[in-house]
DNA sequence: CTGAAAGCGCTTACAG
DNA sequence: CTGAAAGCGCTTACAG
């Protein structure tokens, strides 16, 4: 079935009359002051002439390490982290790390399920987006000292971790600022319903601003398994009766931004007329729209880098055994269009 | 380091007395009619209680098999090949296998610098969306035997091999009908320069439509790197400008459309009275977009269920030495809304 | 029905 | 400057 056995060291070994030893030296570049020049250039050689790579397995079972980091993202579908992902990419394999990617769907019981599906199988590290609830879990895994955890998108107050974030609640304090500023003033907060730090401080931000300005506060949170449901678009619709004075609203994410879109548009409201607009992440269907959304828009290359490179870091400071807590916290970026 | 030292199989002989081998067989669901109901049980319960896992780097050197996946996407970041990502995965999962992404930007150069990163990586099986000119790595790639290669979205006549790819010349026959039916008669294609199977087929549906209708053929094709850029939108423009007489536009993928309806937008032509427009693949901003866009949709979750429903299956044959060739074809779904 | 043993392809402490 | 050898944790042909 194989067509062309691969070739091993052992083979090379033979060939060159050379130990096995020190062309793992020289694979490994580990060579330097202690084997010839001459003995490197010709096994260096021979391995370009045959195309030897060495077999990942074997260092894998040999070292514990196998150059693999587990992208546990919330839905590798959505934009923001695919995006995210295809950032990380090209960082993570010119350090020889390969990724594979998983979505929790922001279920518990999905994150539970997927971690005990790689949690011994050779991962290096895991960059996680971890769902509510998934506290303890996330603590166990971090205190087993196994593998490097960064927590990405949100973090835990009760636990040390690394994590790489945005600022959240400075972006809806500015988002509430800039509503404000254009002269709205019964400005609407529509968010999901959760503890997450993220959507948690998202609120917050609105909140505290809107009682700055002493203004009325008006929210609405979602629960996560509706945001892209009729069922999520009737309740923004009900809302927005109940509530015929608003004039200005703020969507705590883009999948909400859209949905409320939808409703914005089947009731024939006109924005910014009627309704400010502006929301959190940013996506061409902002700019396409009619008028183009203002957003909180958040710096995915930035945040992937962070992201990346900070776990790298951690891989190789982790063995080196200099441990330290790599936190990161990034600012959104507010992008005016004409939605209010 | 370590905290909890992992168990392991020799752990276990050990701590109940009985050989690896048999534990080997038991923890591989090999044990039916050879080792006695109670051993099984009494080991089963054992490693249920313990957490044991098999260490996968040990399996992958022993039996050559690694249960990874490599899916190059020509570009994981996109909705597109995000959204068939996300439906494979859990079908990879819940067969044991996992998923490395990566993506070519349809570069030929990247996608061979990622092949060589993977090839020799005990990697099973790769999904691949090949760049123009990677007829013979993929040539090469598949008669060497030693993975399994489902080819997506796009296919090679030169030689035989596995894919998986959409009904193209179908979907711009049909969607050239709907813009001919709504009574457009100087019915433009803009697409991409290319020879890749599904980027042809697009234009040629388009072309032997049009012929039928014995109408004018208006075409532009765009270079790869400039679907996305001002250059790209430049071309889109003059091209409008030297023939204000297109009275309907079909746009061969999503991105190019996304480009055209800022051009469109800018210019202030209206939709669809000045331009019908349709355009291959469905995304939220054609449905929001005033006015929602018609589209060629993909069948996103059948082409992703067959993808990689084919490659396990090719899996499971190949090591049982029954190979045959995997390939489908699904059509396009028109959705009509308001473009034209 | 069960086990001893070889070997997958590496890395690395040790010896010289 | 270089090599012999142990061992990582499995699977599987072979023996009984």
């Amino acid at each position: 079935m194989k067509k062309n056995k691969k070739i091993s060291m052992k083979d090379i070994s033979k060939e060159l009359g050379i130990s096995i030893t020190t062309i793992s030296f020289i694979v490994n570049k580990k060579a330097e002051n202690k084997i010839s020049k001459e003995v490197i250039k010709k096994v260096e050689d021979y391995i370009e002439k045959v195309g030897y790579k060495p077999n990942s397995s074997a260092q894998s079972l040999r070292t514990g390490r196998s150059k693999t980091i587990v992208f546990m993202a919330e839905d590798i579908s959505d934009p923001f982290f695919s995006a995210i992902a295809k950032e990380m990419e090209t960082i993570a394999f010119n350090n020889g790390y390969k990724i594979i990617y998983c979505s929790t769907e922001n279920k518990k019981e999905r994150a539970v399920e997927l971690l005990n599906l790689f949690k011994d199988r050779q991962v290096d590290a895991f960059i996680i987006t971890p769902p509510e609830g998934f506290e303890n879990e996330l603590r166990k895994l971090i205190y087993d000292e196994q593998h490097v955890i960064m927590v990405f998108d949100r973090y835990f107050d009760d636990f040390k971790h690394n994590y790489v974030v945005l600022e959240n609640y400075k972006g809806t304090q500015e988002a509430t600022a800039s509503l404000y500023n254009s002269g709205k003033r019964n400005i609407a907060f529509i968010g999901i319903e959760s503890n997450l730090s993220p959507l948690k401080q998202r609120f917050e931000g609105y909140k505290d601003k809107i009682g700055d300005y002493g203004l009325k506060e008006y929210s609405l949170l979602i629960q996560f398994e509706h945001i892209k449901t009729q069922q999520g678009q009737n309740y923004i619709k009900s809302f927005l009766e109940t509530h015929p004075e608003i004039d200005g609203i703020l969507f705590a994410t883009n999948n909400l931004a859209i949905s409320g879109l939808r409703v914005i548009k089947n009731k024939g409201l006109k924005i910014p007329e009627d309704l400010g607009i502006i929301s959190f992440d940013d996506r061409d269907v902002f700019e396409l729209f009619t008028p183009p959304i203002s957003v909180i828009a958040q710096p995915v290359p930035d945040l992937a880098e962070e992201l990346i490179k900070g776990t790298l870091k951690l891989l190789k400071t982790k063995s080196a055994n200099e441990y330290r807590f790599y936190q990161k916290s990034l600012n959104g970026k507010l992008i005016i269009r004409k939605s209010f």
